[in-house]
DNA sequence: AACGTTTTTTAGCCTACCCTAACAATTTTC
DNA sequence: GAAAATTGTTAGGGTAGGCTAAAAAACGTT
């Protein structure tokens, strides 16, 4: 049940295989998919008649495989969902890279437009404000590894900001 | 593909209302389960089955449902799942009640224990934090509406964190 | 250009989950 | 306490998306 009506998760894995398929190897090619998405080739072939059907896709048996200019996009639009959790994950929570990639791959599909885009303002704002940045991110795996905040970190702490002249 | 193995993303949604209408009706029934899954009567018999026979819940035929211990710590922690992802996208990125429910509903199967658990440090920390807290929050909300910040900004903002004494 | 290898497709099968319609049990009402 | 209404289950069907094994096409080598 994805965010985004009229293309399943099982659907957008595949095009985001693809689409990084073209980008490193020109083209991409059934085996490949498979090998890319963890499923035997005789599974591959049923989807991408439909996503040719769908026209997100170029698909001729036995041929090349490449994504028409609609299903490009999409396919951006999923790796950018990908990427922009993955960054939150990773950057801001801190989650250790294994999980943090898994749990964007399941995430990319479930979250909408409208909260990536926040998502990102958002990991934009963190990062470019003086009150925020890498220190309060530094200051935020403190507080987790120790379990809490001592009130007297804080004024060291506020004193530290860089003050914006 | 839910984050936690052996149960479905319908199961898991099975579960969590079930354990809302126990809160709320005392017991579930499965006309109500059905109701609010928007599914159904005929097709909720077989996935009470199902979770009666991977002992989730008490399942009798033509009787009320109810947890079991198992099925109860579980509902309650997919129930926590959204609840916090629901409190983030609210209060944090400021989506809209609708949006972030909906959008909470959808992820909670995508997202892991160590992740949820980290997200609610981090909206602890972001509240109780001097240099973050509620104006930070609001002052997020005003680089999104204005697209970006006036570095003329930042001089009165840090000016006006609480200091800690 | 023909053989063997690799790749792709086909065909048939299976599971999960939903649907509808008909039937059975339970509960309510008089 | 029996008829009516409600609720729950069964049975049969559909779609999506995996699997395996075998057939077909394409490719590479000599």
């Amino acid at each position: 049940m994805p965010a985004d009506r009229g293309l399943s998760e099982s659907l957008e894995n595949y095009l985001e295989v693809i689409l990084d398929l073209e980008r490193t190897q020109k083209v991409a090619r059934a085996k490949e998919i498979a090998e890319r998405l963890q499923i035997q080739p005789g599974s591959v072939t049923g989807a991408l008649k439909n996503l040719g059907e769908k026209g997100y896709i170029h698909y001729e048996p036995y041929s090349y495989i490449t994504l028409t200019a609609k299903g490009r996009r999409r396919a951006e639009e999923i790796t950018y969902r990908h990427r922009t959790l993955n960054s939150f994950l990773l950057n801001v929570l801190q989650i250790d890279p294994q999980t943090a990639e898994e749990t964007a791959c399941r995430m990319e599909h479930a979250i909408d437009k409208k909260t990536i885009d926040r998502l990102v303002r958002f990991i934009d704002f963190i990062f470019t404000c003086p009150r925020a940045g890498e220190e309060w991110i530094q200051s935020f795996a403190d507080y987790c590894a120790t379990g809490g905040r001592k009130k007297t970190d804080c004024g060291p702490c506020i004193r530290s900001i860089p003050s914006a002249e």
